[in-house]
DNA sequence: GTCTATATCAAGATAGAC
DNA sequence: GTCTATCTTGATATAGAC
């Protein structure tokens, strides 16, 4: 398998000035990479084959491979951008915030419920760490990170629950009925002072 | 840990004085589903296919049929009462305890990372309640609902948290070197008022 | 950059004999 | 309760022509 040294297809960030769209692929790549995205989000993890992504760019499923080496190299991209653009939008929610944990909880929860399928992709499986370039993931918890003034054991708490909240909603968990928002107000009331907030 | 009930076909358990060894499973299909469990613990999701589980019985794929109706039924079955052994441990975890929702909280952990694949079918995917007797979710959920007085917003609140530790713990999401205990620590002594604790 | 044809593999599940 | 043989489906991926 080809390997484009640590990045997934030399996706990389190079400009400070356009972060959010960190690119080397060439603009047919990023055509495929768009059509699996929608692709992914409409039909969850398992509509996202060879064959389908080919149906949706009217060309044939090895033609993919033109493109990217694998689909593991695809998926990977996938991660990275969406590790960033969450991060975009987590550090935009609390700027200038009266209240920044409510509204980077907010954000967090607004991304998940969005993007539910893309979400699932970043945390169902083990990050092909190897292929992935650790900016995305960095840029994602920038937010936390200033929130809870560079302390990492508030941030990662702060993160669990977070995660545990989207994760336990999105998939179906919380009885009919509950009112969620109720929840993470609770949560999220009960964590501030850990934070020093 | 204890022989959990089955419920793989839509059978309830009617005993309220043996609730946690009810079956209507035959002896041989108690012994596929122990092989199943196994394959499944040993090798992960992946691993549990019918060939792989008749070799291990040292039967032959098809022959499973005879004792489930199709693979679904059998992960319900496994679903069931893995719910119904965690509820169990959780339960015992809180008696006679001095520090109740440290030592749930704990004993949650070690569940988990004694059987993360076992935990990751639980949540993995929605759940089949149409086929899955409820009791086992219930069963679950009692140790947390005693300590929350009952009280639904602050039970899915600790829910939550412990949740999303324990997925960030299973997926490797946290940094390495991070000391996951003194998070579960500063988490549960934040959420501990809520509670009433 | 795309095509057709194909390799390879593995999955869940059924039929019917014993 | 188990077997062999088989069906059906669908996945990722490669070869080689255009």
């Amino acid at each position: 398998m080809h390997r484009a040294g640590a990045l997934p297809f030399g996706v990389r960030h190079m400009s400070a000035t356009e972060p959010t769209s960190p690119s080397t692929l060439s603009p047919r790549a990023r055509e495929v990479l768009a059509a699996a995205r929608e692709l992914l989000e409409e039909e969850g993890p398992d509509g996202l084959s060879m064959r389908r992504l080919g149906d949706r760019l009217g060309i044939s499923a090895p033609a993919f491979y033109r493109h990217f080496p694998d689909k593991r190299a695809l998926e990977n991209t996938l991660i990275y951008e969406a590790f960033w653009d969450l991060g975009d939008l987590l550090l935009a929610a609390i700027e200038d915030s009266d209240d920044p944990i409510t509204d980077l909880a907010a954000a967090y929860r607004a991304y998940a419920l969005e993007h539910p399928h893309l979400y699932d992709l970043l945390y169902q499986r083990p990050l092909d760490r190897d292929s992935i370039d650790p900016a995305g993931e960095t840029h994602a918890g920038e937010a936390i990170r200033r929130l809870s003034g560079n302390d990492p054991i508030s941030a990662r708490m702060i993160w669990a629950y977070a995660h545990g909240m989207i994760d336990l909603e999105l998939k179906g968990r919380f009885p009919h009925g509950t009112d969620v928002t109720a929840v993470w107000r609770r949560g999220i009331a009960s964590l501030k002072p850990a934070l020093g907030l």
